[in-house]
RNA sequence: GCUCCCAUCGUCUAGUGGCCUAGGACACCACCCUCUCAAGGUGGCGGCACGGGUUCGAAUCCCGUUGGGAGUGCCA
């Protein structure tokens, strides 16, 4: 790392040079244990733009609480961002960098501030504060020890010294957003204990790594007037910023992790697609050009532009990510199908591990293939393969067998299957017999043969679905249907 | 309270002064297909928050109102 920082404050054709070369664009998640579905767009907002502009994605651990930090949090995060397609062994990839490993940077800096004027050491409690807000009428610290000329000492924070006048912040989805710094607090830069606060860590490390393009959620817009002085203090032109709106829940309010289902994990155990969730998030605030939001990442990556990101905030519908991801379910080939399935099969399944079989989901896949949502709906679909006997659900059970044809119809489908030419074709044939016989719909006389060989009135084709479970064990299911039908 | 942001169908969006009788997608409804359920096909419902300007002409520009949201820590 070179220290631009803490030696020069940058000459002119140095700041322009900066600006020139291939763009550094940064994600900066703090580690709390699960990621974040909001988080996950900034950061493939951000390896869009680094992919397209042929820049570099910088990856840096905000981990300077110490209450948010471990090692393995850290680790979820390079996994989440790896299923997303940002690979950390990308050459567009740079880091984990770690925040804390550069607490020291932030310290000097700081002094150098306060060295030149431009921070000042201050006394006062939380409580004081408070306290004079009170008494005064107004809000927040008033600057009570701007001039106080304090060193510094046990207690004492570094307050930034807010320059007079008015903060001017060039944003590329929001355009040009203006602050009076009255309006400005004489922020905090270095805690009683002398380390580091988010705002100053923040500024340094982006300007150490030399970041060009800061792009993430509007919630730190209020932020960055603070920033963009910081970096003008420490003689740096400011990136350029860019602000994209918040995900909310159907509240319209900020997606929490309290009340809202965030965590991308959760929907990648669920069996979201990697593709769906990536396409997805990439609509939440644009769109790609024509009349389909269903586009290849490779696309996305050609037309994606923040000059084109909406500016209110998007709601995260999860019914239309299981829709998207119905639409990439469907277009993966049976193989890929199978294959995607694989750990929905085992573990937490319905039915004891040694009665799976595999061939026999292979080949009942592409029944199910169009009838999912998520891929851990896929076990439900397949149980009555792999249980020894089909769970009966006991509502399917008294609507198909009171119907009076029901006996009739197991009847017949016992008798005809025993002898049938066994693939869907003849099973069909053996009930379009007896279905004609009565002259009922095969709708209605499927019912109990379904419920009979599948437990449910709904599922895969049933034809199909008798040709796979064999000719044995479905005529013994049908006897056994049968009998409990007196 | 203060600072800032935002405002097109229920939702996600297209739209950058005339191609708008406002397009697409999700959801919803109907029909078709059909052994159930899906998938697929066809059609339908449904929107420029409001009020003033500017302009020959405004969803698009300006102002205001209203309504949402974010921030407001010795958290990040």
């Amino acid at each position: 790392m070179t220290d631009t920082l803490v030696r020069t404050p940058g000459t002119a054709s140095q700041l322009a040079s900066i600006h020139m070369d291939a763009p550094r664009y940064r994600f900066a998640p703090s580690p709390t244990g699960f990621f974040h579905v909001g988080g996950a767009r900034t950061a493939l907002y951000n390896w869009a733009l680094a992919l397209r502009t042929g820049g570099t994605f910088v990856l840096r651990i905000e981990d300077t609480d110490e209450s948010r930090n471990s090692p393995e949090w850290t680790q979820g995060i390079i996994d989440a961002l790896a299923w997303l397609g940002i690979e950390s062994t990308s050459p567009r990839f740079e880091g984990p960098y770690f925040q804390s490993a550069n607490a020291e940077l932030h310290r000097v800096a700081a002094l150098r501030l306060h060295a030149e004027g431009k921070a000042y050491w201050c006394d006062l409690t939380a409580e004081q504060i408070q306290e004079r807000a009170k008494e005064s009428g107004r809000q927040g610290y008033d600057g009570y020890s701007r001039d106080r000329g304090l060193g510094p000492g046990p207690g004492h924070v570094l307050r930034f010294r807010v320059p007079e006048g008015m903060t001017v912040v060039d944003d590329l989805v929001r355009g040009r957003v203006e602050f009076q710094n009255d309006t400005i607090e004489d922020f905090v830069l270095l805690r009683g204990n002398g380390s580091p606060m988010f705002l100053l860590a923040n500024v340094v490390d982006d300007i150490e790594m030399r970041i060009t393009n800061v792009v993430r959620a509007e919630e730190h817009l209020p932020n960055t007037p603070k920033q963009q002085l910081l970096w003008e203090a420490l003689g740096h032109a400011p990136p350029v910023w860019a602000h994209v709106p918040v995900l909310v829940n159907e509240q319209r309010k900020k997606l929490s992790k309290r009340r809202d289902k965030v965590a991308l994990e959760q929907y990648r155990a669920e069996g979201i697609l990697a593709d769906a969730m990536v396409n997805y998030l990439m609509t939440l605030g644009w769109a790609p050009a024509g009349d389909t939001e269903i586009v290849p990442w490779s696309r996305i990556v050609d037309e994606f532009r923040l000059e084109d990101v909406n500016h209110s905030p998007a709601f995260f519908d999860v019914k239309k990510l299981s829709a998207f991801n119905g639409d990439y379910v469907r277009m993966l080939t049976p193989a890929e199908f199978i294959d995607a399935a694989r750990p929905f099969l085992a573990g937490d399944v319905p039915w004891p591990a040694d009665r799976f079989d595999q061939s026999v989901f292979d080949s009942a896949a592409p029944l199910i293939q169009t009838r999912i949502g998520a891929l851990a709906d896929i076990p439900a679909m397949v149980d009555f393969l792999f249980l020894a006997d089909p769970k009966i659900d006991p509502d399917a059970w008294s609507k198909t067998m009171a119907t009076e044809y029901a006996a009739d119809v197991l009847d017949a489908m016992s008798e005809g299957l025993r002898g049938c030419a066994w693939g869907a074709e003849g099973i069909k044939a053996v009930l379009d017999a007896f279905t004609e016989s009565r002259g009922l719909k095969l709708g209605k006389t499927q019912a109990p043969v379904r419920v009979a060989v599948t437990g449910r009135t709904v599922g895969p084709p049933l034809f199909e679905s008798i040709e796979i479970l064999g000719r044995e064990e479905t005529l013994r299911r049908i006897a056994a249907a049968r009998s409990r039908l007196t």
